[in-house]
DNA sequence: GGCAGTTTTGTCCATTCGGTCAAGATTTTA
DNA sequence: TAAAATCTTGACCGAATGGACAAAACTGCC
């Protein structure tokens, strides 16, 4: 027997754990690399165990991916047509770049996904992602009209913040290899986006 | 037996064929997730066949990733001091973009290795890439000193223009799922890229 | 304390994995 | 053309994999 929705303690406590271990494992190795035992063992159970909470291996993963997706989305949603578009888009950055820095594992995640060629999630991009994107593209394109932003193309700007800021996850290992471990990566990127998107959209 | 070097007439080609169908396989779906099976199917030989050209799987993996890595420092070498600033760089990101066009299976087993923490390449980062990268920040910083260029930090704006450029490449699938089928994405990132890069350096 | 329901795990299974080996097919060489 | 060297593969192996199952341990309730 699985669960679609926990009700006792223990199963609250033990969904929270399988899914957490999971998340730590996927984000690591991706979907096909991971092992059923690696998870169990990250969650402090045993492997039948960890299956009476879910039906499988692929049920744990797609339960991450689709809360996931909706996280995911969220600050791009947050972009306020009638802010001051400046701002609007800077609080954007900052905001994807606090994202990699607290949740650089659910990133991770989502970049094995894409990279494999986004099997599970490849309808959400093209339906939800695609329309939201469009959605504030648009937004984005009404500013430039205005002349209240530098003119660029408003799909590749949204690309440049997404790789931008979620390379300090997907990469971290590369990342603190080449600054050493004395440097704050975070804490210099913030600095560092928030000045190069200042001059970006400076009309 | 496995062969350092290749010889005979067909001992090059089953080597070739076999490191793109590695490359193939390994860049989709990481080093753990692949198997010889996949790997010789692709190749079209039997697995014992390509175990005789290679001693393991790791064998095959360990070859293409360092014939990838010095191919993938080479543009950044590339970057004149004595050029002019503007030119150099934006030569960069446009050499880095035209590797992404060209080359995705190999920016997408690079992304790999990194996002599972670089166990095979860690060391060459610390040193090699390291010791490049922070060569040419200091090309960069010499150029910010003498006001040819905006103010920026040097080692960020090398990760940008590789997160940037990269993204192409790693996130295809969603770019495209964003996008949609009609328009070209590399194409257009050039165009994107330039303008960015154009206003970002612009004292 | 005892009983029903829930939670946990030891044991097992079929499949797939990376890799071996010996025998056969093919190519090269003399 | 025939021996020598190279190339190819079917059959196989032990280990690891995702998952099944039934028995045991634990929990909450009367």
């Amino acid at each position: 027997m699985s669960f679609q929705e926990p009700r006792t303690r223990i199963q609250i406590k033990n969904h929270r754990a399988i899914l957490d271990a999971a998340l730590e494992v996927f984000s690591q190795l991706g979907f096909g690399a991971a092992t059923l035992d690696q998870i169990a063992k990250q969650a402090g159970m045993s492997k039948p165990n960890l299956l009476y909470y879910f039906p499988s291996k692929e049920a744990i993963y797609l339960r991450l991916l689709s809360e996931l997706l909706e996280t995911w989305l969220d600050p791009l949603k947050e972009i306020d047509p009638a802010g001051d578009p400046h701002d609007e888009i800077r609080k954007y950055v900052r905001g994807k770049l606090s994202m990699s820095r607290e949740y650089p594992r659910e990133s991770r995640l989502f970049a094995h996904e894409i990279m494999q060629g986004a099997p599970h999630l490849l309808e959400k991009l093209q339906s939800d992602l695609r329309q939201m994107v469009d959605e504030k593209a648009a937004v984005i394109d009404a500013w430039i009209a205005q002349g209240k932003i530098a003119p660029l193309d408003a799909h590749h700007l949204i690309f440049s913040i997404w790789s931008m800021t979620q390379h300090y996850a997907d990469f971290a290992v590369q990342v603190s290899a080449v600054l050493g471990p004395d440097r704050d990566a975070f804490a210099e990127a913030e600095a560092h986006l928030d000045a190069v998107f200042g001059r970006m959209l400076r009309v």
